[in-house]
DNA sequence: ATGTCTTTGTGAACGCGTGCACAAAGATGA
DNA sequence: TCATCTTTGTGCACGCGTTCACAAAGACAT
């Protein structure tokens, strides 16, 4: 039966192993002492918790460059996901099949979200459309979504949303980016100053702390 | 002279105005007792803090679907972000125009990194070549990478990478969607068990947390 | 010039996540 | 069966960000 120690998993994602243990607390998972964990059970218990063994029918709207590019992005069946259906409002594009699937038009918006059982979707149309859609989605029973146009989104209670957005992943990019450069200005006096950089995680986390530099 | 409040702005921002008050005053931005913040002077004191006031050129790597998508993105101009150059290892695509600007060949990009100064590279190739694509950004000059290829890339120290990942983000609207679908179950006894929803923002705060429920 | 009223800036308390340290569990071998 | 060794699970303390609460600053009217 093979196993991992909490030590060799923390130690390979750059966390504490103590944490490591204690969130694995959380969702009962019980390891061997003495030995540690059983792999395979682990991956499971944490695919359940997450939401992973289970298969979630996602509908793209707004099938342009953007929506193209997701509909071909292959790391979805990987993860439980399926692509149920493209939705978009050119009538030119109805019937024409983007990654090998059929795009349908909004006017079935509806009928598509209930038939397939769609709880997530997501939104890839221009700006101005998108709280349009978001508005459908949601009153068709849609109560995740994926917004990658530039807007924010108002939904009722309940209802989920997350942004992406390049512009603002670019500027947290620059933001670090111009502190470098403060910094190594800073090379004088203060030495210790060296805010003790967090391993080279590719996680992203999102902020640091903005620290004391006033102007 | 237009002014907000911090409780107006915490409003707004769905934050508590005493933090905001606080993290104001991290960048020195002073504000005038009993009536404001100065709109405009906040605006150039936060856009300047952030990096925003400089132009920033950026690089894309990988013309395809998603590249393509990206350069036609308008968010990024209106961010202080310049696409300096589209690269490509496709030969055919040398010359074609993506967006009004040519593609240029990967034989080249050390010399375009060098000659437009740029420090921040998108990578949007395929998987496999997203490394190899990143260590030559890394020895030309970049010291900040935006990937979206399904691949953790290996840094050195100094330099930042954040990765954009579909997958990611609909697991985490899954987790929380399931989630859902559980509580809703847990309709029976303790009704006073509600996590207190936060506010809807959507900014999409990474996790909250897993709290406690095992199997 | 003086009083009043609004809103800032911040000291201090609170709450929570993180890390330490260790007792207990369980495997393994004698 | 008993001793030993490894690794888990977790109580407890520390540190840090968030929130409260209020004194002080400044605008504005009289
Ligand atoms: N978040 C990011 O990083 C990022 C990157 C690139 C683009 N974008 C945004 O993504 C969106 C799409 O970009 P794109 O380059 O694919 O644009 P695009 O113009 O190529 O595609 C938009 C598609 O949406 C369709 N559409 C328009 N109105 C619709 C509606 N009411 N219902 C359904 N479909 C509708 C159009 O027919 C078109 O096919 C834009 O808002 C763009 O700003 C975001
Ligand atoms: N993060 C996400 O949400 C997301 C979404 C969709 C796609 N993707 C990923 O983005 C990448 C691109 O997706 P796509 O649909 O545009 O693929 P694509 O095949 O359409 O485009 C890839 C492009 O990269 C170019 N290329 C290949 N090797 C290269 C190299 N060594 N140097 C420079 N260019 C090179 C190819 O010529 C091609 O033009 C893939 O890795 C895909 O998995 C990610």
């Amino acid at each position: 039966m093979p196993t991992v120690s909490s030590e060799e998993l923390a130690a390979a994602a750059g966390v504490n192993s103590a944490k490591l243990r204690k969130d694995f607390s959380y969702l009962g998972s019980y390891g061997t002492r003495g030995v540690g964990y059983d792999v395979e059970y682990l991956v499971y218990q944490i695919s359940r918790e997450l939401g992973l063994t289970q298969d979630w029918p996602v509908v793209i709207v707004g099938i342009g460059n953007l929506g193209a590019a997701l509909a071909n992005y292959g790391g979805f069946a990987s993860r439980g996901f399926r692509v149920a259906a493209l939705i978009d409002a050119d009538p030119a594009m109805a019937g024409k099949p983007v990654a090998g699937i059929p795009v349908q038009h909004t006017d079935d918006l509806e009928k598509i979200i209930d038939e397939n059982g769609v709880s997530i979707g997501v939104i890839a149309t221009p700006a101005g459309a998108a709280q349009p859609v978001c508005d459908r989605l949601v009153a068709a029973g849609v109560t995740s979504i994926l917004n990658f146009a530039p807007t924010v989104l108002s939904v009722p209670d309940g209802v989920d949303v997350r942004k992406v957005d390049l512009s603002i992943e670019l500027q947290i990019l620059a933001f670090h980016e111009q502190r470098k450069a403060g910094e190594e200005a800073e090379a004088q006096a203060g030495a210790a100053a060296a805010p003790a950089e967090r391993g080279n995680d590719d996680k992203g986390p999102d902020g640091d702390v903005p620290a004391v530099m006033p102007a």
